[in-house]
DNA sequence: AGAGTCATGTAAGCTGTTACATGATTCG
DNA sequence: CGAATCATGTAACAGCTTACATGACTCT
């Protein structure tokens, strides 16, 4: 279960209803995750059916009424039940490496176009988690920030998307290159 | 659908039977992929029904026979369309990055012990991918291999493997760090 | 003799994606 | 006035994981 524990923990730094984490769930809970709405609806609820959030009405004026959850206690602990428990180590898995896998068989152009377009988004997500870092960190700098900041989990998981995103880019770029220094080589086909 | 491009992909180096891929595919095949042999059994089963994949029986006298599975030129078109069409973006997803969100809450110790050991595991991938790589470009260098190999699909997608092992051991050993020296100063809980 | 490997599958269940549906309000 | 945003859901489906099942051969 992967959602059933991300919406937790997303809830610790606060209460959300369905429809705010699902817009931000890209980037700010976790730039790693990334969930439709609907999805959140549904674990919302089972969760709470199962006691581990509950939700408070909030009537609004000019907006829908909305739900805010909160994690139970009963939800807290068994969080901390499944940080302890392990798991199993996590891979790639991305259809661009299937295309990029049969490249050099079945024609490099469309894959070309890919890897580049690729690129671009990683590169726009580096610089969107670039400004979410020093939006995090303040006025600190990283040391000293992971050394005293309240609380750091988002940081420590903004930091591996960055890493995620650069090495994404960089093996696009250069795939991208090699590709297409070979055009001028091999025949394709 | 995923395995259903990465299968046919894979068979386009030769042919192979369920099980053969199903041990390697961790590493060789798709250094990226993973999928039990009964996924594959599965899979191959569809394949051969649409006509994408055809096997023929192989008798083994001191083995069970087995069934070898090459792509159809039906395959292959399929094969050739999906390369063209545009994909997602992919993410992360993984446990641990859940795990690291939280800990400062609810108790760093298991997460530090949980990165530390996805630090080795990342590098004996790292070393099992490194291996491999060399094995694949021969006597060559790799600039040098990368513009004449005949067939670079798979050293492309083993340096993603790589890059992405680094990326991950490296940010582990960071976390785990930072988490232990926070150990000091900050309380639990 | 027992463990491990080669070889193939079935069946159930869990997760996640996509399409569909509704309805008020705000912004250009 | 139409598009986007806020807000919440249902239903169907696709994909992957896990457990179970079988059976012969090889190696220690």
């Amino acid at each position: 279960m992967a959602l059933r524990h991300a919406v937790p923990a997303t809830l610790l730094d606060g209460e959300y209803s369905g429809y705010q984490p699902a817009k931000t769930f890209d980037v700010v809970v976790a730039n790693f995750w990334h969930a439709p709405p609907q999805q959140l609806y549904a674990e919302l609820t089972e969760l709470e059916k199962e006691g581990l959030v509950a939700g408070r009405q909030v009537v609004q004026e000019t907006r829908p009424d909305k739900r805010l959850f909160h994690v139970t206690d009963s939800g807290r602990a068994e969080l901390k039940e499944f940080t302890a428990a392990v798991s199993k180590p996590s891979f790639i898995r991305d259809d661009l490496l299937v295309k990029v896998q049969v490249a050099d068989r079945l024609g490099t152009a469309p894959v070309i176009e890919q890897l580049e377009e690729r690129a671009s988004a990683a590169e726009a997500k580096i610089e969107l988690l670039g400004k979410l870092l020093r939006q995090l960190r303040g006025d600190a700098d990283e040391e000293e920030f992971l050394r005293r900041g309240e609380r750091i989990g988002s940081y420590l998981t903004c930091l591996r998307g960055l890493a995620f995103e650069q090495g994404h880019r960089d093996w696009c770029l250069r795939i991208a290159t090699v590709l297409r220094e070979r055009r001028t080589t091999h025949a394709e086909r």
